[in-house]
DNA sequence: TCACAATGAACAA
DNA sequence: TGTTCCTTGTGAC
């Protein structure tokens, strides 16, 4: 679903099955009509991923930027294994698939702001938050406002940005995890975790945390991007056997110590985990492990 | 049939 | 701080 690691595996797919290839650009539901016009028929030059962002290149010069947002998802059918990158569309897409077996490409379903077409694969883009197209200057100066992405640049000079940038921030670190300026690809399902895992006080401000645990945090974090792009899940679990990880992969129940744990007792302590609105959304942490308090008794 | 939630973020005031 | 947008699935009626 749509947090770092889905985006860096929708640009994997993209390098692995379009680039390089013409790609045929439309957008049956219409809402996206005169910019699949432009680049219909162009070869994809590159995808890559930064943060949440996804960014496709192409021969005519222009580079179409992608934001799936809460709820965005990419279905995708013919010569890959892939089949649906993004937000939950299980149903549809077995249906998807079903369908392209019988006759490639298939009948869009849904609102398909996108449709990529090859000689080979189909990807249907629905529920975007933004789909549009830029000039290389415009994408250029998007992507200097995000903040350090595990997977994109020097390993080295990432880390030191990262903590450079929370050193300056007296943002509740719950916040800042969540900030893309800050640092990249971080949804809420991460935070809770990534939170949880360091035993972090979320309320804590950012720059209270030492340098150690700051580069702790960002280790971490380059180490759960690089699972979640590997596997597709976010499995965030580090006390898992072999059959319990496997668990973890089919069934959401055994991926998580907090998110959406609400009630239930603490993996580590059996103390009950809470759940508070942070950054508008919805912080699931444990009181005990992560000696945390929300600020106005709520 | 309807309200609502969901792994997000821009924008107005 | 509150509102709006995007799409789909679920669960309450």
């Amino acid at each position: 679903m749509p947090e770092g690691h889905t985006v860096h595996r929708v640009a994997v797919l993209f390098r692995d099955v379009f680039v390089g290839h013409p790609v045929e650009a439309s957008s049956p539901q219409g809402r996206f009509r005169d910019g699949a016009e432009l680049i219909s028929g162009q070869v994809m030059s590159d995808a890559w991923a930064v943060g949440k962002q996804l960014f496709v290149s192409w021969s005519g010069g222009m580079v179409l930027r992608v934001h799936l947002g809460i709820y965005g998802a990419w279905s995708v059918a013919g010569d890959t294994s892939e089949s649906s990158i993004g937000a939950p569309r299980t149903r549809r897409e077995e249906g998807f698939r079903r369908a392209a077996e019988d006759s490639f490409p298939p009948e869009p379903i849904g609102q398909v702001r996108l449709r990529l077409l090859s000689d080979a694969v189909v990807a249907d883009l629905r529920g975007p938050t933004a789909c549009e197209l830029l000039t290389p200057d415009e994408a250029s100066d998007l992507m200097a406002t995000l903040g350090p992405d595990p997977l994109v640049g020097k390993p080295a000079k990432n880390k030191a940005r990262f903590v450079e940038k929370f050193q300056a921030s007296s943002t509740p670190i719950g916040v800042a995890l969540m900030n893309q300026k800050m640092v990249s690809g971080i949804g809420n399902v991460y935070r809770a975790e990534l939170l949880f895992r360091h035993r972090l006080d979320p309320w804590q401000p950012a720059k209270s945390l030492t340098q150690e645990q700051l580069e702790d945090l960002w280790d971490d974090w380059t180490v759960l991007l690089k699972q979640g792009v590997k596997t597709g899940v976010m499995v965030t679990r580090g006390d898992l056997t072999p059959a319990g990880r496997r668990k973890a992969l089919r069934s959401s129940s055994w991926r998580h110590y907090v998110y959406k744990r609400t009630g239930s007792p603490c993996l580590a302590c059996g103390t009950p985990i809470a759940m508070a609105e942070m950054a508008t959304r919805k912080l699931y942490y444990c009181p005990q492990c992560q000696d945390a308090t929300p600020p106005t008794g709520g």
